[in-house]
DNA sequence: TATAATCATCAACTTTTCTTGATTCAGGAG
DNA sequence: CTCCTGAATCAAGAAAAGTTGATGATTATA
């Protein structure tokens, strides 16, 4: 019998940045980091600043949870979330190098056309 | 007869950014800019590298332009497009706002439940 | 002028994401 | 245990985004 092997999605860098990029792409969950930005806060409590319905706002959470933004915590009945440092680092970090010029020659006027 | 007047759509700061972040959701466009990171190219060019459809092409070619991330010029009957330092910059510029604490006092524990 | 090439746009369709309301689950209070 | 509350999840529908192929405008080339 083979050994067991475990598929993983083969995402590429692209992909990963782009699930990162995905959860910043909406006005409702920037207006919840910003929220964040003044330190941890309980669902209930973003809910009354939000007005929005609790299965939405944890729709979006969840959003920003998958995205690496955000992290939750589980404390009695309530959950508490906060920006995680390294998410936003790794979404700043993936951004700059986009804007990185690839190398010097590649940088000569390219002759494709025309 | 009362003076013209322009309805603008009033958006808000975080419309604005989440526009942007929208542009960066996308794994095609993601290899798109870094197509553009080694310079200025034209459409024909980036479809042989990107192997996909002309208007598919030309649909995130215009998402990118919406997000404000690249610039396009026509040359005879050829386009090209390239970054947008200017819209890169902004992107940054959202992006590190998110993480910047909003103030010290509202760091201090928020006791709204528990 | 006629032809062919580049690229944007449109229409139709598919897929994904968002939204709402209902259900479920876990924890604390009575 | 039973009831209530906070929050995640599910199901179904609405809205938005992505994909494809066709059409049209513009411009170089024969």
């Amino acid at each position: 019998m083979p050994p067991a092997t475990i598929t993983v999605p083969a995402y590429t860098m692209f992909e990963r940045h782009a699930r990162i990029f995905h959860a910043l792409s909406d006005a409702r969950r920037l207006r919840i980091i910003d929220l964040l930005r003044g330190g941890e806060r309980c669902v209930c409590d973003l809910q009354a600043d939000l007005d929005c319905g609790q299965s939405l706002l944890s729709f979006h959470l969840k959003a920003l949870r998958d995205g690496g933004l955000v992290t939750a915590r589980k404390d009695g009945r309530w959950a508490y979330y906060a920006l995680s440092v390294d998410g936003l680092m790794h979404a700043e970090q993936a951004l700059s190098a986009l804007g990185r010029p690839k190398s010097i020659l590649r940088r000569l006027p390219v002759t494709c056309c025309g």
